[in-house]
RNA sequence: UGCGGGGUGGAGCAGUUGGUAGCUCGUCGGGCUCAUAACCCGAAGGUCACUGGUUCGAGUCCAGUCCCCGCUACCA
């Protein structure tokens, strides 16, 4: 049996608040659920008290526009993604006690009480500043929705916030001629106040706690993070804003504000609490307050992906600091991110594995990802989930390993004894040896999995089953039943624990697997501290039928999955973006100003630690000069020397990185950003003119 | 450029406090036939990115270099 100590009396585990602006992809189940649901279904397992909450965030900039564009209203919005992520979850069997939503009125009441209580102990820094207003829209805009004159390069078309086409970082107020995108007209200045949380303030506080109190708890990815950051100095930050979607700010002073997402999204774990509290009769407060008693304080955990690891370690532990009354996560066992077939997942490019989809592509298989997911788990780098990889582990693993260790055992008890446990006559050495391997597993896996260490607990959790395989080959009872029938009862019955085993420990990781095993063996749920029993189905025991745990992926299905992938990426290399606006008209003599000519490049290197930077030599028919030029992510310097060119040669010199450029090459972007270049269709003699 | 993470047999990864380098998949050979051509055994395959240093001993600690990923900068 397995003796493992838990030094909590309660826990409260949350995973990232998913945004209700699109579906659920394989990303994010990786990155923050199934992590998180594996360590409560163990827990539970352990008859420990926990609470794992989860919900929609529903608020913000990104969903009224979306809602703008699709021509609908952001309530339509977030039902509809709300109920299209709960419905993931649940078919994925992530046992979340509660998945609530931000809009919902205890969510607003509670971040508001979170707010004034801050307000009322003077937290906050109250700080006037100067931000553009559409008047037609009556409403200030956010730095990506205004455009205007770079005022670096002069182009048109810069974002509030950066340049696209000569990358200079700004500010709004920094453009020239700025317009709202959302009415077309230039927006107005005007003075905006916003309540800030000094984080410089707590700055101390969060080294104390969290450079020296979390130093050998934390993940290195996580802690080399917040340590990053600390280093950098912590600046006040907003905890209002402009919009208008969202949780109000509950002063009069400040009608039509909102509380920004550090005070909303996460008061979003609490506030969902508090109505599973009230839902269940329970006492919300003992999962997120202190007690009286600090040892009956609840153990605070929070699954996330590596985006969000600032705002849990440092934002959001500093506004439960401020606030006074709440305890301090325990521990933010943030992964890396999942890539896939090669490539970063992107909603926007529709490069990914959707949710909804495989559920309706792979119907009943939600164990079979479930099982890949946890394998490739981005632990402690980034990973990566191919087609092929799914196949092989789903048919190499799950169906050649696990299934079919439980089929054999269960046809073999069939075709011998009619499918009753036979009692054990005599063990053996090896039957000892397989009893004594079986009862470290359980605490093995524990182990692992309150470490975090999901990957490690699932291969050890494969090992049983892999001890299966061997024992049936190694005992051969379809050889002994010819023989020696009364050993055979002996081998089957060692063999039924250890799937009844199997059974009881796969619960956290494959919930409708285990159950189709619980009806199988006709054996009711068991707890983790019965794991690593070997007398768990007593003689005499009618078993079930036998039915396959789990199929093969086919070559069709993997190539069904990838033509789909491929098809995404063409018809996102077909969409026509929207074409620049014309410029200004200019005069023959402003053209004939520049001199264009068709050069030739003579050697190319990449300029050291840069991603987009070429340093070429090009022959201008005039000279040989430099010329620094981007185009590092499309070309590599072989594959472009000896190319004949469009130079722009009478271009001030400029210094990029310590190089002097002498001219510029002429490119033509597409929709996608990639670069290709302008030159004669037919190779011309060096320094001809274009014009 | 700054910060963080990582660089281990063909592929994907483990290696906790320094003490003979492991796992899964793949490959090759063998065994078995109860089982979804599944299972079991064995073998080949690594100068642990590189260079110095600490140490009796380093994948593991220290310093430096190179490469990959994320955020950041560089696109004249």
């Amino acid at each position: 049996m397995s003796n493992i100590t838990f030094p909590f009396k309660r826990y409260t585990i949350t995973s990232a608040l998913p945004y209700a602006n699109g579906p659920l992809h394989i990303g994010h189940l990786a990155g923050a659920y199934i992590p998180g649901d594996i360590y409560v279904r163990f827990l539970r397992l352990n008859a420990k008290d926990v609470v794992y909450v989860c919900g929609s965030d529903e608020h913000g900039a990104a969903i009224t526009i979306k809602a703008k564009k699709e021509g609908t209203t952001p309530q339509a919005i977030i039902d509809k993604y709300h109920a299209q992520i709960k419905e993931s979850f649940e078919q994925f069997g992530i046992s979340f006690d509660i998945y609530h939503r931000t809009s919902e009125k205890i969510h607003h009441e509670l971040s508001q009480e979170f707010f004034l209580n801050l307000y009322e102990k003077g937290e906050f820094i109250e700080q006037v500043t100067e931000q553009y207003y559409d008047e037609e829209f009556h409403q200030f805009l956010a730095d990506r929705y205004i455009t205007g004159t770079c005022p670096n390069c002069k182009s048109e078309g810069a974002y509030g916030d950066q340049c696209e086409k000569c990358g200079t970082s700004l500010n709004p107020t920094d453009l020239i001629n700025p317009i709202s995108t959302l009415s077309g007209k230039p927006p107005v200045l005007r003075e905006t106040k916003h309540w800030y949380l000094p984080l410089d303030k707590y700055q101390p506080w969060l080294e104390k706690w969290l450079l020296e109190g979390k130093k050998d708890v934390l993940k290195p990815n996580v802690y080399g993070q917040c340590r990053s950051w600390l280093k950098s100095g912590l600046q006040p930050r907003s905890m209002t804003r402009d919009l208008d979607w969202g949780v109000d700010v509950p002063l009069e002073e400040a009608k039509g504000k909102k509380l920004y997402v550090w005070l909303d999204a996460p008061i979003g774990y609490i506030s969902a609490t508090k109505q599973w509290a009230l839902d269940t009769g329970n006492d919300w407060e003992k999962y997120w307050k202190k007690q009286p008693d600090a040892a009956d304080d609840a153990c605070l955990i929070h699954f996330i992906g590596k985006d969000n690891i600032v705002f849990h370690c440092i934002t959001f532990p500093s506004i439960l600091h401020a606030h006074g009354e709440y305890i301090l996560p325990e521990n933010v066992p943030a992964n890396e991110f999942l890539n896939l077939e090669g490539d970063k997942l992107s909603t926007s490019r529709n490069h990914a594995v959707w949710l909804h989809e495989y559920l309706n592509e792979f119907p009943g298989k939600q164990d079979e990802l479930r099982y890949v997911l946890t394998s490739i788990l981005p632990e402690t780098s980034d990973s990566e989930f191919t087609w092929r990889d799914f196949q092989a582990r789903v048919n190499n693993e799950l169906v050649a390993i696990f299934g079919n260790f439980v089929n054999r055992v269960l046809v073999l008890s069939h075709k011998y004894f009619d499918g009753k446990v036979m009692p054990v006559n005599h063990l053996t050495d090896t039957d000892r040896l397989i009893f004594s391997e079986l009862e470290r597993y359980p605490k093995h896996i524990a182990g692992s999995i309150t470490q975090f260490r999901f990957r490690e607990a699932l291969a050890q959790f494969m090992n049983v089953a892999r001890l299966g395989n061997k024992y049936l080959a190694d005992s051969e009872p379809w050889k002994l039943i010819k023989t020696d029938e009364e050993r055979v009862k002996t081998v089957l019955n060692v063999s039924l624990q250890l799937a009844a085993n199997l059974a009881i420990m796969a619960q956290p990781f494959l919930p409708r697997t285990a159950q189709r095993m619980f009806d199988m063996l006709n054996f009711s749920a068991h707890g983790w501290q019965d794991a690593g029993s070997n007398t768990l189905l007593p003689a005499g025991h009618q078993l079930g039928e036998a039915q396959l745990l789990f199929e093969k992926i086919t070559d069709e299905q993997v190539n069904a999955q990838l033509a789909k992938l491929s098809q995404a990426k063409e018809a996102n290399a077909n969409i026509t973006k929207d074409v620049p606006e014309a410029k200004n008209n200019i005069v023959f003599e402003d053209f004939v100003k520049m001199d264009i000519r068709a050069g030739k490049i003579l050697a190319a290197e990449k300029v050291a630690k840069t991603k987009k930077l070429l340093k070429l030599t090009i022959d201008t028919g005039l000279d040989e000069r430099t010329v620094v030029s981007g185009i590092a992510e499309f070309f590599s310097p072989e594959e472009i020397v000896g190319r004949q060119v469009s130079i722009l040669v009478n271009l001030e010199p400029r210094e990029i990185k310590g190089i002097l450029s002498q001219g510029m090459i002429l490119m033509v972007e597409d929709a996608d950003g990639r670069l290709d270049f302008v030159a004669p269709q037919t190779t011309v003699q060096t320094g001809s003119v274009i014009r």
